[in-house]
DNA sequence: TATGAATGAGGGTTCATTCAT
DNA sequence: TATGAATGAACCCTCATTCAT
C-alpha cells in the first residue's frame, strides 16, 4: 500500500508524531527506521527525503517537545498575576504535559537522555531543559516570598528538582485508565508541595 | 590481549559490575557484549561461559539491585521503632542508594524498564519493585497515624509515588562533585515531605 | 565487488537456484549465507532483502522441487491411458528428476529431511511428499490389476517404497559423465520392477 | 554430576555409541560436542582425551559401521553354499542392518556422506563402501548364473545399485513400531527382486 | 518525490578446540 | 585423566544509510 498524499509539509509532521509515539513506547534504540516507515505506510527511503538521519528525527522531536513546554507551560503560566497561583498553575500544566503526553514528544525528551551524542543540537536541548528548571526555581522563590518565608528550609532550586522529579517520574507508573485522575494527582501533589504530606 | 585470572568465581561478579556500569552509562541497547568484554579484557565468547545471554546479565543485575534495596533500605529501616523516624531513615537510605549507586545495579533497575520482554524473571522483578512502593506507602501511613493526622490531604499511595519519583529522578541531575551534598538533599527532601516547601 | 543487476525480479530466482546447488553439494547446515552471497556476488545482507531467513530459502526450494515433481511427473503421467505404460512413464520421469536434477531443488527435498523444525510449512512439505508415494502406490496397484494379478506377492505400498528408494538413492552414486546413461538405468530399473532381476 | 568410571576403554565405546545415536537423530552438523558430552555426563574437554576431534569421532563411527557390515553381512553370508540362498541371506542381513540399526553406526555411514573432507580416512571409508557394492554385484551375478540366465535384462551392477538403494532408503520411512515388520519387508523385497512386482 | 535494491558495519550467539590446574 | 575457563572464527540476522531509476 502506498502513502496517500496530504497537504504539503504534512509528511514531516506525521513522521515526527509517529516516531515520537514509537520512541516513547519502545525506546529510540529499539525502534528502527523500518518500524517508523511501516507505521506510516511509507517506504524506508522516503523518510530520508524529510530528515537527514534517525538522529535528526529525535532532535526535532525533542525540540518540538520543548516548544510545547515553553508554550503551554512557561508562557501560559507567566500571565498569572498571583505568585502562589502561578506556581499552582505551573504544576497543573506540568502534570498535564506528562499525563496527556499530547504528541508524546515531551515524554521522549524525558526518556532519551543519554541517546544524543555531543553536538550543537544536543547542547541546545540540554540548555532548554535547564531553562525550565530555572523557571520553576524562580516561581518557587516568588511563591515563598509572597508567603513571607524569610529563610526557607527548602531552597527553590532543590524544590524545583524535587517537583520536576515527582512529576516527570509519573511516566513510570501513571496509566490514564487507572483510578487516579490527572486532577486528583495535581491536587495531592500541590498539597504535598505547599504543606507536606501531613 | 588475554584475560588475567583473578580468584575463582570472581568473573561472574566482575562481569555484572562492569555491565551494570556500562548499562547505566549508555543504556542496555547501546551497550554491546563486545563493549562489556572489552572493558574486562575478556573475549566476547567468555561472557557466555558465565551467562546464557545478554538478557540474563540484565536480569541478574536487576535482581542484585533489588536485593540491595531490600537489604539496605527495607530491612535496615524496619528496625527503627518510631514511625516518623522510620520514614526519615527510609528517605535517607533511598537517597543514598541513588546517589552512591553502589554498584550501579539500582540505577539500572530504574532505567531499563521497557527492556525486558515478558517472562517469569521480568514478572518477579516488577513484583519486587511494587513491593517497595507498598512498603513506602505503609511507612507513610504509619507516620501520618503517629502524627495524629485523621484525614490526610495526601494519600499514602500518592505520597509514595511522589517521594520515589523525586528521589529516583535524581539520577538525571545529581552529580557527586556538585555543590549539593547527599546529606543536604536528604535534609531538604525530608523537610519538603514533612512540611512542604514553605 | 558489487552486484551486477539483471532483469527485475530475477534476484529471487537466482538466489534459489544458487542456494539449491550449494545445499545439494554441501548440505544445508554446511552452507552459510555468506557462501550463497559470495557465489552470487551479493552482499550477505542483500539476501535478506528477498528472503526472511535461511530457513525460508530452504522451504521455498523444497516447495519449488515439489512443484516440479507434481507437474513434470504426476500431472504429465496422468495423461497416459494404459495402466502399465503409465507406470513405466512415471518411472522414467522420476529417474529423469533425479538424474537431471533440473535446478537441484528436487535433490534438496530428498536430502534435508530432518532440517526443518516443526512448522506449518514443514507439515505441508511432508504431506506433499507422502502424496507422491500414494500416487506411486496407486499406479502400481492399477498396473497389477491390468496384468490380472489377483494376489500380488508385493503390495503396492511396499513396491512404492522400494521403487522410490532405488531411484532416490541414485543421487548417491549417479554421475552424468559415468558409463550408465539415464536411459539405460530407466530401462533396467523398469525391467527389474516388471519382472525381477532374473 | 560426574561420570562414573567403568572398565578401562569403555569410555571410547560409550562416546562412539552416544555420538552415533545423536548424529543419526539430528545430523552431524546439528550435534555439538557439548551435546555429546552432556548426554554422557562428561565434560566437553574429556572427549578430547579419547578423540582428537569431532571429525575423528565421525570417522571411527563410520569405520565401526563398516566393520559391522563386513562381519554381519559379508562374512556371515559367504558361508551359505547355494548361490540363490546366499543372495537371499544377504538381503535379509542388509535389511536387518538398516531396520535394527544396531548401534546406529551403519545409519550414520549412510547419512553423513558429504560431511568428511578429503583425507586418507575418507578415502578408505569410500573404498569399503564400494567394496560392499562389488560384493553385492558378485552375489547377484552368481545367482543369475545359478538360475541359468544367459543374457540378463538387468546387469548385476545395476541391480546392486537398485537393491542397495531400496534397502538403504528405508531409514527415510521405516519405523519399528509401524505395521510393516522387518520380516515382511524382507520377504516382499526379495520377491520383487526375484520376480518383479507382478 | 518516491522507492526497491543493495550494502558495510555491527549485534548476539554458537562452537570446536586449547590449556592451566 | 579430568575439567572449568577461555578464545577465534564463524554464523544468522538487523539496521541506518545510499543510490539508480
Amino acid at each position: 500500500m502506498n502513502h496517500v498524499k496530504g497537504a504539503p509539509g504534512e509528511s514531516k509532521r506525521d513522521i515526527l508524531r509517529t516516531a515520537a509515539r514509537l520512541f516513547q513506547e519502545r525506546g529510540y534504540d529499539a525502534t528502527s527506521m523500518q518500524d517508523i516507515a511501516s507505521a506510516l505506510n511509507f517506504s524506508k527511503a522516503a523518510l530520508y527525503h524529510h530528515f537527514e538521519s534517525k538522529e535528526e528525527i529525535l532532535v526535532q522531536i525533542m525540540s518540538y517537545g520543548l516548544d510545547a513546554v515553553e508554550e503551554r507551560v512557561m508562557k501560559a503560566v507567566e500571565e498569572v498575576a498571583d505568585a502562589q497561583e502561578r506556581l499552582r498553575a505551573c504544576l497543573a500544566r506540568h502534570v498535564e504535559m506528562v499525563t496527556r503526553g499530547h504528541d508524546r514528544e515531551v515524554l521522549v525528551v524525558l526518556h532519551e537522555n543519554r541517546t544524543l551524542p555531543p553536538s550543537e543540537a544536543a547542547r541546545l536541548i540540554n540548555a532548554r531543559k535547564k531553562q525550565y528548571l530555572l523557571f520553576l526555581s524562580r516561581l518557587i522563590g516568588e511563591a515563598q516570598a509572597a508567603r513571607g518565608v524569610a529563610h526557607p528550609a527548602v531552597q527553590p532550586q532543590v524544590a524545583a528538582f524535587a517537583i520536576s522529579g515527582m512529576i516527570n517520574w509519573m511516566y513510570q507508573w501513571y496509566r490514564p485508565e487507572g483510578n487516579l485522575t490527572e486532577e486528583e494527582i495535581t491536587r495531592q501533589y500541590t498539597a504535598l508541595i505547599f504543606q507536606g504530606a501531613f
